[in-house]
DNA sequence: CCCTCATATTGTCATTCAACAAAATGACGA
DNA sequence: TCGTCATTTTGTTGAATGACAATATGAGGG
């Protein structure tokens, strides 16, 4: 699958069309009302453990490890090791990047 | 309508947390690949029927009708018939409203 | 009324996804 | 090192999705 030299990244704030993949992560990431249920438990900087978040929404702690890569793939969270357990909360930056991208994106499409 | 506490639609532009199902709709609609694609052909304000869409994106007629119907129920497209064939397009309001609901969902959680 | 064209709907199949249990990894303390 | 705890990874299964062909609906034109 060599890619032509043709190779528009089409990515932030390019002009041409076309959504950066993260952005695609980031729109497949909240489009889950799973994954919306867990974001809402980062509201104002909390921090959360892949076990908590598992209890307070009522999955497992696999599936909750799982959704949890998902989100960070989307750029809407960050993780953190403390000794054994691994913090989670919401990723503002990678939040707005995500959603500037989107604007662009859509003041060129529509 | 008396504003009680219990009275939360979580809705657009609602203090509270959550998703407007609209919204959802919509990150679901722009979550795929093939309908980015699609949405892609409607820059600066161009209509397109059906079968053209089917016909640039390369699927077929049924698909691209499909697609488009969750396009339009995530508010990112509109319709207008004329004659037999249906020409969508770019629905600019609806796009903002999402990405509103959305800025404002993340603005909650991040 | 019948025929044709464009779109929408239905039925089917392959792929993907969400969830779980079970096993593997990694970090800490005894 | 060994055992334990938290997380990650690895199958596996049922549900949702994406695509197509085939059929149904609807709008003109003869």
């Amino acid at each position: 699958m060599s890619q032509t030299a043709a190779d528009q990244p089409t990515g932030p704030q390019s002009g041409a069309p076309g959504l950066a993949p993260q952005t695609q992560e980031f729109l497949k990431a909240l489009g889950s009302p799973t994954r919306q249920r867990i974001m809402m438990l980062f509201a104002r900087g909390a921090e959360m453990s892949v076990g908590q978040v598992a209890e307070r929404v009522g999955i497992s702690q696999a599936t909750a490890s799982q959704q949890l890569t998902l989100l960070r793939r989307g750029g809407v969270v960050t993780s953190r090791r403390d000794g054994k357990t691994v913090f989670y909360r919401a990723d503002r930056d990678g939040a707005l990047a995500a959603l500037a991208d989107l604007q662009s994106y859509l003041s060129t499409c529509c």
